[in-house]
DNA sequence: TTGGAAAGTCAACAAGGCTGACATAAACTG
DNA sequence: CAGTTTATGTCAGCCTTGTTGACTTTCCAA
């Protein structure tokens, strides 16, 4: 169907059949598929507690960084402030998550989780991490590396920046 | 912070540092990241179009499975019928698909890209396949081997089962 | 001939994106 | 100090894409 794009010799100097539209294809739909197996665990859950997938990401990333402000948490999550506000006033409403007014820019914002807040996160983080944990294990440590180098190179430069960010517990 | 469910000794028989909590978290925040960029460059065109990202997961499938039925694409969708139906209601409409009664069963109805359907088609993966092709050539072969066998790993059977049918062109 | 499967449609609703406009408080700057 | 900028929050309205439920038409198969 479609042209290769990199030259018809069946076997060039380096093996690159890896490149082919089909191989590419291929990875496409294991993308797909993939995600959707990544997000079926959490999605159990946070149905149970009326919550949905933008909770899950805030709750995530709040964990992470703890502290954080609400103009970092936009960043990372590439959403419009009015749609993160939405969640944000969801979760301190129902105590999950605390703002707490910055010591040095009084402008800024601080969130953590409360007691429950962790406790939704562990949950959440768990069933996500066990699928993961299965699937790492069934692949072995080489395929993970494999898996964590080209899931990078997929990545826009910007978010392989918030990607490996150093874990603050400001 | 949370413990790590696998034992405290820094160095055992085998070395299972890739199944740390915190490695773990690693693969979740690459899926989350890379999905992102994974999915921007077709949302930029289909954004002109006035598409969505359902269209073009319709629009993927059929062409992966040229002649596929109805059922069969609400299974690898995974979404209900009164949803893919919306979207391929405005695809037929916009004759970018051909719906065709079938000829052993006149219930079903077989899909197919036009022309128009095609050229469309074509344009959406080649933006992905341009990122893809990148992150492969610059993880390389092995890497990506691993790639696939994680992702493999972590989806549900029955979507794996989707993910290794044969491409049908019946 | 009758039951059930495949498909399509209508209506209503929810989550979670978006834009635009506006408000407030605090920091910064000339 | 006055004016501007930044961080946050909020209201209103829109869109896409998912959902459930009800109902119809067509048609295969027992």
């Amino acid at each position: 169907m479609s042209d290769r794009g990199i030259g018809q010799s069946p076997n060039m100097g380096e093996n690159l059949l890896f490149l082919t539209d089909d191989q590419l294809r291929r990875g496409i739909e294991a993308m797909f598929f993939a995600y959707r197996g990544f997000t079926a665990d959490p999605d159990r859950i946070l149905d149970e507690y009326s919550y949905g997938r933008a909770h899950h990401r805030a709750v995530h990333f709040i964990n992470r960084t703890s502290g954080t402000t609400v103009n970092n948490l936009l960043n990372i999550l590439g959403v419009t402030k009015q749609s993160l506000n939405r969640v944000l006033r969801a979760l301190i409403e129902d105590g999950l998550v605390e703002s707490r007014v910055g010591k040095q820019d009084r402008r800024e914002r601080h969130l953590f989780l409360t007691q429950s807040g962790q406790a939704l996160e562990k949950e959440l983080s768990e069933a996500q991490r066990t699928r993961m944990r299965t699937a790492y294990r069934e692949a072995g440590p080489e395929a993970v590396a494999g898996f964590r180098k080209v899931l990078e190179e997929i990545m826009d430069p910007e978010m392989r920046r918030h990607f490996n960010v150093e874990r603050e517990t400001s």
